[in-house]
This record gives C-alpha cells, structure tokens and sequence, in this order.
DNA sequence: CTTTAGCGCGCAACTCGATTGCAATTCATT
DNA sequence: AATGAATTGCAATCGAGTTGCGCGCTAAAG
C-alpha cells in the first residue's frame, strides 16, 4: 500500500470535495507551494489512489425523481446464469450500481429513473424479462440524509 | 428544470468520466469551440446541474477492504428517534450513506472499513449503542460489478 | 416578405494557472 | 558529522481559462 501522511489525507478530503479547484488554491489550504501541492497530486493519480474524477450530478434537475435499491436473488446460482445476469444489468441504463453481496440474495442494485411509473416499467420489463431471477425486493429512496461517498 | 440539449447532455457525460479534462479537449469531444463549451458547463454549473466536482479514490489503496451494506430497523418511529440516529450517523466516519428507505425497515446504510474485524467494531461499539435500533441486517459487498453512478 | 430581436456561437486578446527543470533544504542512515 | 535520498521552493515557459465583442441564425412581429 501507497505510504499516504496527513497531507496527502488532506489533499484527498480537499479533491473529494472540490476536484476543480485550482492547484494554487489547493496548495494554500494544505499548507504547501503550488508545485509541491501538484506533484503530490500527480503521485496520488500515478499510484492510483486517485482514480479518477467526476462532475456530481443533481439528477432530478434532468429529471430522475425515483431512486431504488432492490435485492434481486437467482434461482440458478452457476457461474454462466451470474454472468449472463451482470451482462443484461450492465445494458440497463437505469442501473447505475450492481454489487454482489453476501446473505439470502446475490445483488443489491441501484436503480435511478424518472417516476414510480418508470420503475415498474423497468421491473416489468427488464427484471421480468430475466432468466432465473426468483425473487425482488425494492425499497425506495425517501431521503438520503448522508452521502458523503467519493 | 432546466432545459438540457443532447451537447449538454455529452457534456455532462465526458464530465462523469473524467472531471479534469481540459475544456479545450471537452470542447473538441462535444464538437464546439472552447468558448462556446466553457459557457455550457458554466452555465450547467450555475444552474445547479452539476452540484460539484470530487476525486474517485481506490479506497482499497487507503486500507478499505470491506464495505457493507446494512439495513437498520428501529423500534420507535418517533420524530426525535429518527433524527437522534441519523444525528448518530452523521457523526459516525465509517458510514459513507445513509437512505431512509420504504419497508420493513427505516434505514439503508453503506459502510467502508478495513476488515471485517473493523466491521464488527463498528456494529458493537456504534450501532450497538444506539437507543432504538431493533434490527441490523448486513450485507458484505463481495464484488461491485457496476459502478456507474454519479 | 422583410425587419428586428434574441440567443448561441466563434474569434482573439489577456491573464493566470499548470508544469517542469534546477537548486536548496530537510531528514534519515551510517 | 557526512552522505544520500526525498521533498520542497523558485522561476521560467507554455498553454489553458476567461471574457468582451461581433457575427450568424432563427423565430416572431409588422
């Protein structure tokens, strides 16, 4: 594992807040010059603890007004009937996370779609069209009162 | 809501893959000039589109080895119960989510830990001090096949 | 049909931040 | 104390960000 001290810790929690600030702003608030702050930033990226970043997305401003996480448990459990389940998720625009997870089912998903409408048309019309699927069990999103995930 | 276009909506997609794109690449991608694709993600910020920007990080590079998803039932429904836990949750580091969800019970939470030993810390020490949590039922995440949400 | 107004865009100029090479400083080891 | 490695700061250069202005297109009004 990457050695990661207190200011890399504080460059992390600064990028996970505002990934866009400027390197010059950055480097103030961490307590170093520009290009110190900079390459630190560039160790982090080439080592891979930064990964990546990404815009965050109000999603009912363009329109998703229904958030879902659902356990979906197979009655087949071979190694071909999980992959080609992963496969049809992973063509499913509405799905934004597939996790396998231990317990009575094998997936907790994340559906986000416009209404509850267009999730019964998505639960219908995508899982009722899967092979093997034996059992769903959805829960709706009333309010996600912390969300600090990065 | 805004009105959203499909250059605005290509935008918002290249911005999801990667955040730190220069705008004259971004501009290149969209197909406009870098002025003209400057104004429109200034203009998707402003209008609230795009709350902000944050780094991905390999959590597993940081020591994470185990996140968790956990649904959390409580026996009082009161309004002061529900938000002394959350209050509770809010305070607690390991919980990166936190969703008041439909169902059999309140909660749907997302934990990230080191090990599993850390985890049972974690349901012992916080959640197990917690007034009202009637029932606990988690889920380790043995692999995240999709992961596209932002 | 013509004219006008509004919107989105491109061009270009200026500013500032990003980047990197070099030298200095700090820290750890012998 | 000396040496080597790692980190940092300085400064120069380049490129991107930003913004004002003018142009073009489209739609609406006369």
């Amino acid at each position: 594992m990457t050695t990661i001290d207190r200011i890399d810790q504080r460059i992390l929690h600064e990028l996970s807040r505002d990934a866009r600030q400027t390197n010059v702003k950055l480097a103030e608030q961490v307590g170093l010059s520009p290009s110190a702050c900079l390459r630190r930033v560039q160790e982090l990226e080439r080592s891979g603890v930064i990964t990546g970043y990404k815009a965050v997305i109000d999603r009912s401003r363009l329109g998703i007004g229904c958030v879902v996480y659902l356990t979906v448990g197979l009655s087949k459990h071979t190694k071909a009937s999980l992959e080609a389940f992963e496969r049809a998720i992973a063509e499913a625009p509405e799905v934004v996370e597939c996790h396998t997870i231990t317990g009575a089912v094998e997936y907790l998903l994340r559906v986000e779609v416009t209404d509850i409408g267009a999730y019964k048309d998505f639960h219908t019309n995508v899982l009722g069209t899967l092979p093997h699927v034996s059992s769903i069990t959805s829960h709706i999103v009333m309010d996600s009162s912390k969300s600090t995930r990065s």
